[in-house]
DNA sequence: GCGACAG
DNA sequence: ATCTTGTCGC
C-alpha cells in the first residue's frame, strides 16, 4: 500500500550513511502546499527498541484527520540495523518503519514522523528520508530542539517562534499547550512548514504531542512486548477498523 | 581536543 | 530510546 520509488539503502558504516543522505538530499520537494489540514487520513509512526535482543517495533497508526479516530494500523517487528549516531537516526527507524507502512490496508496520507526533517545537520532527517523514499507527503515533530536554538513561544497553545540554526529556518517551536514545553515541527516532503504546523496544531486538541505519535508509540511499545514474549511469531500485523 | 547531540 | 513508584495537581 506504500510502494518506494526509491530502493531502501543499508549502508555499514557511518561515513556511507552520511553519503546515502547527501546523496538523497536532492529528491526533497519543499514547493508543494501539503494536504489540508483536517481532512483526508493523517498516519502517525514510531518505534520501540530491544537492544539487548536486538529488535525494533514499528507502528503506523492512520487517524481520520477530522475526527482523530483510529480508522487502520499495522505494526513491524525486526533486526536493530544501526547503532544510534545523532544525525542518522533514519537508519535506524527507516526499515522497520516501511515495513508497517507496506502492511496498511489503506493509503496513509500525511506521515508524521518522531524526530525531524528538514531541521537536520545535513537537512536531511527522519521525516525527509522517509518522504523521500516512499513518496508521500512527511512532517516531523520532534520533543526536543536537538543542537537548534529557539526563542521561547508565547505561552498561548499556538503561539510559535523559528527554530534556528544559524540565521536560517530550519522548523518552528510550537505551544501545542499553554505553558506547556513546545513541540519542535519540521518539513518533511511535499509540505510547507506553515501547513505543517497546522496539522499539528490540528492534532493536538488535548495533549502536548500528536494525536498520531502518541498512538503509534503506545503500539509500538506493545508490538515489542508481544515479539518480546512470542519469539516464533509473526513478523508483521495489520488490523482494519470495523466499518460503521 | 572536548562536549553536545532527534530517538 | 530505556531503566522506573509514587505523587502533586487539575
Amino acid at each position: 500500500m506504500t510502494t518506494p520509488g526509491i530502493p531502501l539503502a543499508r549502508p555499514a558504516t557511518e561515513e556511507e550513511a552520511r553519503a546515502v543522505q547527501d546523496e538523497l538530499r536532492d529528491r526533497v520537494v519543499l514547493d508543494e502546499p501539503g494536504p489540508p489540514p483536517g481532512s483526508g487520513r493523517v498516519t502517525g509512526v514510531d518505534v520501540a527498541y530491544d537492544d539487548e535482543r536486538d529488535l525494533v517495533a514499528a507502528a503506523a497508526v492512520v487517524l481520520d484527520a477530522a475526527t482523530l479516530e483510529v480508522v487502520a494500523e499495522a505494526t513491524a517487528v525486526g533486526p536493530v540495523s544501526f547503532p544510534y549516531v545523532p544525525g542518522l537516526l533514519a537508519f535506524r527507524e527507516i526499515p522497520t518503519v516501511l515495513a508497517a507502512l507496506d502492511a496498511l490496508p489503506c493509503p496513509p496520507g500525511l506521515v508524521v514522523c518522531d524526530g525531524y526533517g528538514l531541521a537536520h545537520p545535513r537537512r536531511f532527517g527522519l521525516a525527509s528520508h522517509l518522504g523521500v523514499l516512499t513518496g508521500l507527503p512527511t512532517i516531523g515533530v520532534a520533543k526536543n530542539p536537538f543542537t537548534f536554538t529557539y526563542e521561547d513561544p508565547a505561552a498561548a497553545r499556538g503561539s510559535s517562534a523559528p527554530l534556528l540554526a544559524g540565521a536560517e529556518e530550519v522548523g518552528r517551536a510550537l505551544r501545542t499547550r499553554d505553558r506547556v514545553k513546545p513541540v519542535f515541527v519540521s518539513v518533511g516532503h511535499r509540505v510547507t512548514l506553515d501547513n505543517a504546523v497546522a496539522h499539528t496544531l490540528a492534532l493536538t486538541p488535548a495533549y502536548r504531542l500528536p494525536e498520531t505519535t502518541r498512538r503509534a508509540d503506545a503500539l509500538c511499545r506493545r508490538a515489542l512486548r508481544e515479539a518480546t514474549a512470542a519469539p516464533a511469531a509473526q513478523q508483521t500485523v495489520t488490523r482494519q477498523a470495523p466499518t460503521s
